[in-house]
DNA sequence: AGCTATTTATAAAC
DNA sequence: TGTTTATAAATAGCT
């Protein structure tokens, strides 16, 4: 229906095939419109033209979850439960690795040891020395740090009492001599 | 498009609005197969007649599910509505947890503790000496088990030793003078 | 479900 | 994208 009759094969020349979306589309949406008012239906469409644009339409008094939701129940398809089922699926595994987690860290602390056998109790033990043994070198690796630091700052005390210590005898003397520019500057002590 | 114009408004006559329906219904569905062919676009069409009638239509290479997925991402709209998201709250929320738990479990482990300081090696510490005590105590527990039970069984041991000689004297003593019954089997005999 | 007069959609061109 | 127009296609009303 047009100045000449097509094939009904795809358009080649991009722009034309463009154009030629378009006004198609806004074609079987005017007829959507349509056949929803003359014929009380509902209709709901989707296209995606082969540039990836969208358009939509729904029938009034109504909507495309609706649509989606009387159409699984009409066709018995499911249109998202693969999705669903998939994120089930997904949550029980990770619950299942949450307890077998859950379990193992219970039983680090020492809680619910009832059900296991001696055999089983060794593993468990050694984690545990492993981990007191790390802890305990972390501990001590800090406090090697604590005893450096304060051994640097006792020196650095003494260095700082040191100079007070001639700043002070520079300015007694200076105060009974009143001679300029006697006192000595801390920056310019020379250390011991 | 007919022998005479229509308004496009509700067709009154049941009949005729059923008939109407079908065929716009059709021409609909081959527009659309048309512009998916034309225009190597992607279109699916979902109605239902005022009667409750389905139809569907999908262009090829494509089905509903997929063009939904592609729909959502390309409107952000929910289709699949609470269902999906709660589950999807779900798993963040397990996941969550999980990274917790491995986590404390590492740093039971000895392992990841150079981002903690000192104050937040203290529990830890303490934690895996209760646990250490528990599997020790669990591990003693075992210990009286089975020492407590070898007791026993030596005493057990002994008792049927004792029974062993009886019976050995018995037959010893009946077969030199043969006469019948004169066995007493190790469930008569009194216990010393 | 067919038929056809008529309306409507649209291909080609600007 | 919008308009025009000749023509193809869809379809209303009838059977």
């Amino acid at each position: 229906m047009g100045r000449g009759k097509i094939e009904i094969k795809r358009i080649e020349n991009s722009t034309n095939r463009q154009v030629t979306f378009s006004k198609r589309r806004n074609g079987i949406i005017k007829k959507a419109r349509e056949i929803s008012v003359l014929c009380e239906s509902e209709i709901a469409i989707v296209v995606f033209s082969s540039l990836g644009k969208m358009s939509e339409f729904c029938s009034p008094n109504t909507s495309l979850p609706k649509m989606l939701e009387k159409y699984q129940q009409h066709s018995g398809k499911k249109l998202w439960d693969a999705k669903h089922e998939n994120l089930s699926a997904e949550i029980d595994r990770i619950k299942r690795e949450n307890d077998n987690m859950q379990i193992e860290l219970r039983r680090l602390k020492g809680e619910d040891l009832n059900s296991l056998n001696p055999r089983e109790l060794i593993p468990i033990e050694e984690a545990l020395q492993n981990g007191v043994t790390s802890v305990r070198a972390k501990q001590m690796e800090f406090l090697k740090m604590l005893k450096l630091n304060g051994e640097l700052l006792e020196e650095e005390n003494k260095k700082l009492s040191y100079l007070l210590h001639h700043q002070q005898l520079a300015m007694d003397a200076n105060q009974s001599g009143c001679h300029q520019r006697e006192t000595r500057y801390a920056s310019e002590i020379q250390m011991p």
